[in-house]
DNA sequence: AGGCATCCGGTCACTTTCTGTCCTGATACC
DNA sequence: GGTATCAGGACAGAAAGTGACCGGATGCCT
C-alpha cells in the first residue's frame, strides 16, 4: 500500500485546518523524517498548491492561494455545513448562478455518508427560510412555497449523470400519475424549480413542478442525453408555464425620486425606474401576496406610495392595514392613531 | 517526481465530476494500464473511499457515499459558488452551526487564488440579502444590517490562526480609533456579528462590532491564545451587549390555539407558547420594527390578533396601516389620495 | 443458453520512486 | 554572532509502482 498518496493527502488536510505550521510539528504528525517531508511539500508545490515558508525562529510552512483550488478535505461537520449553505443558496437563489450552485450540491451529495445526510436533512429544516422562499418548517397553510432540498439534490445529481427516474406526479387539476422520465434540466423560475425531462411515456419533453413530485426512484438506468442548450431549457419551461403558476404582481408608485428610492432599497429596487423628477415606479413580483406586502414595508418612513395591481392583492392590502391598526390601537389604552 | 499521487487525484476528480465511468474511459484520460488503473481504484478504496464497480456491458465505477468524506476536487466555479453559499449562510445565520461554517469558509478563504476571491466579492454583493438580514445593497438609509462577507472571512481566518490584527474603529459614540487586538471568536448577536478581541493596547478584552471595523490589516504575527471557551466568549459578548444594540421585541396575542398557529408558521413559530385552549402567545425579536412587523403578516388571514410592545412599534404598525390602507384605496376607486 | 463486454485480481520482471541519513547552505530573528 | 529554522544535493537500500499476461467472475443482450 502507497503510505505516500495518503500521507501527502493528510498534509494537505493538515495545511488546511491551520494556517501555520512548524516542520518539526507536521514531522511529528506524519511520522517521517524531515527531508520527506520537504520533499512532500515539494510535491504539492509541483502539483500548483501555494505553499509558502518561511525561515528563522518563528518559521514553518503555510498554505497559501495557489494556481489552482486545492483538494479540499473536510471534517464532517464542515461538509453538512457547506451541503446546508448549497441547499440553502439554491433555494434562495443567485440568478445566473444557479448551475454552478448544482453542480457543486451534486459533488456534495455524491459522496455523503449516510448519517451526515441525515444531519444535514435535519439542519435544513431548521435553517432559517428565506426571503419568503424556501427553507424548512412543515406548515401546509403557509403560503410560503417549499422546497425539498433533498428533492433538488437527488434531481441534480440525477441530471448530471442522465439517470432515469421514476416518481408519481400530481398535475394543476391534482390528476396523480406514475412517471418514467430522462431528466435534463433544474430551472428555477419564480421561486420554484422545475424539473425539464424528457417523458419516455408521452415521448415528448414535460416541465414537472418539484413540490408536486413525490416518491421519487433512482432508476440507475442511464440514458443518451439529447443535445440541449441551456437556453433551449429555459425557453421551454418558460413556455410550459406560460398560462400557469402565475405570480402575482403589482406596480408601486412612489413619492420619490428613482435615485433615492434606489439608494434606499438597495438590492431589493434594482428595478425601479423614474417617472418624472420626484416620482418612481416600483415593479414587484411575488408568489404571494404576503411577501409583496412586505417588500411595501421597506418603502422609507413617511413617504406616500400607491399599489396598482389586481384585487387580490389591494384586498390583501385592506385586510392587513386594519389588521395592524387594531392591533396598534388595541394594545394602547389611549387609542392612538396619528392625525 | 510522483505521477501517482497527482494520478489519483484527477481520478477522483474524473469520479467526482461524473457518476459513471467505465473502466475504458478513465484508462484513456489518465494514460496508464488498466490494470494500474485497478490498482488506483483500489488504492482509494483503502483510503475510505466509497467506490463501487459494476461489470458487465454497462459496467464501470461509480464514487459513492464511502465511511469518510474524500477531499472535494472543485471547479473554479464550484469553488466561488460554495464560497457565497456559506459567506451568506454565515450571514443568515444557522444557530449553532456559526462555528462550522465560519470554519469550512476559513477553509477556502484561505486557498482561493486572487481572480476568484474577486469574483466572489462581486457575487456576494448581488446576492439575495436575507429575511431582513444581510446581503448587498449599499443603501445607507436602509434599516437592514449589512454584513461585509469580505470582512467576516477574513477574521474568521484570523481568529482560527490566532494572528494579532490592526484595524480601526468607530465606537458607538462615533469616536474613531486605531486597534491592535488578537481576534478570538466572532459571535452573532440579533443579525450581527461581534469579534471578541483582546485589546493589546487596554490589555482587556473588547467586543467589535464588524460594521464599525475598517482598515482591516492583518500583520501576520502570530499570537499564543489564551484558553477561552465558547461559553466564555458568549457570555463576554452578551455582558458587553447588554446595554447597546437593544433590539425590538413584542409579544402578539393570536386568538388561534396553539397547535393550529404553529403548525401554520412552521419554523416562525417555533416559540409560540399556548394562552390558554384558543389563544397563544408568540413573542417576536427583531432588530428593527419592519421585521417584527414582516413576521404579523403571516398570521392566517382573518385572524384577529393583538400586539404588546414598545411605543416604537406600535406607532410602527400605525403608520404602515394607514399607508396600506392609503395604497388599497387609493388605487381601487381611483381616487388617489387617502381621506 | 450462448456470446460478449466488462470488471477482478494473481504473478512476474523491471523500473521508478521513496525514504532516511548525512551534510552544507541560506535566511530570519534575537 | 548565535541559534532556530527551512533548503536541497548525494547516496544506498527498501519499497512501490507499472505493464504484460493470464484465467476467472459477473451481468447484459440476443
Amino acid at each position: 500500500m502507497a503510505a505516500t498518496t495518503s500521507r501527502t493527502l493528510e498534509l494537505l488536510s493538515l495545511l488546511q485546518s491551520h494556517r501555520h505550521w512548524a516542520a518539526r510539528e507536521l514531522v511529528d504528525r506524519l511520522g517521517v523524517s524531515e527531508r520527506t517531508l520537504r520533499r512532500d511539500v515539494e510535491r504539492l508545490r509541483e502539483l500548483g498548491y501555494g505553499i509558502e515558508s518561511m525561515r528563522g525562529s518563528a518559521g514553518g510552512y503555510r498554505l497559501e492561494a495557489g494556481t489552482g483550488l486545492p483538494p479540499l478535505l473536510l471534517t464532517d461537520d464542515e461538509g453538512v455545513a457547506i451541503a446546508v449553505g448549497l441547499r440553502s443558496q439554491a433555494t434562495a437563489g443567485l440568478r445566473g448562478a444557479e448551475h454552478t450552485t448544482l453542480s457543486a450540491l451534486a459533488k456534495i451529495e455524491q459522496v455523503l455518508p449516510a448519517p451526515l445526510r441525515r444531519r444535514i436533512d435535519a439542519l435544513a429544516s431548521h435553517a432559517t427560510p428565506g426571503p419568503g422562499g424556501g427553507g424548512g418548517g412543515s406548515a401546509s397553510g403557509r403560503p410560503t412555497p417549499e422546497i425539498d432540498t433533498e428533492l433538488l439534490g437527488a434531481l441534480a445529481l440525477a441530471c448530471r449523470d442522465s439517470e432515469r427516474l421514476r416518481f408519481s406526479y400530481t398535475d394543476a387539476s391534482g390528476q396523480a400519475s406514475a412517471r418514467v422520465v430522462e431528466p435534463y434540466r433544474l430551472v428555477p423560475v419564480a421561486r420554484r424549480w422545475y424539473l425539464l425531462a424528457w417523458d419516455r411515456q408521452r415521448d415528448d419533453w414535460r416541465t414537472f413542478r418539484l413540490d408536486r413530485m413525490a416518491d421519487l426512484f433512482p432508476t440507475r438506468v442511464r440514458f443518451e442525453p439529447k443535445p440541449l442548450s441551456d437556453d433551449d431549457a429555459r425557453r421551454r419551461v418558460e413556455q410550459a408555464l406560460r398560462h400557469r403558476d402565475r405570480s402575482v404582481t403589482a406596480r408601486v408608485i412612489v413619492e420619490l425620486p428613482r435615485d433615492e428610492l434606489v439608494e434606499h432599497l438597495g438590492w431589493y429596487g434594482r428595478d425601479v425606474v423614474a417617472d418624472g423628477p420626484s416620482r418612481s415606479v416600483w415593479p414587484l413580483e411575488a408568489d404571494y401576496p404576503e411577501n409583496l406586502a412586505m417588500a411595501l414595508m421597506w418603502v422609507p418612513r413617511g413617504i406616500r406610495y400607491r399599489v396598482e395591481g389586481p384585487a387580490e392583492v389591494l384586498e390583501f392590502l385592506a385586510e392587513q392595514a386594519e389588521r395592524f391598526a387594531a392591533a396598534a390601537a388595541g394594545s394602547k389604552n389611549d387609542s392612538r392613531r396619528r392625525s
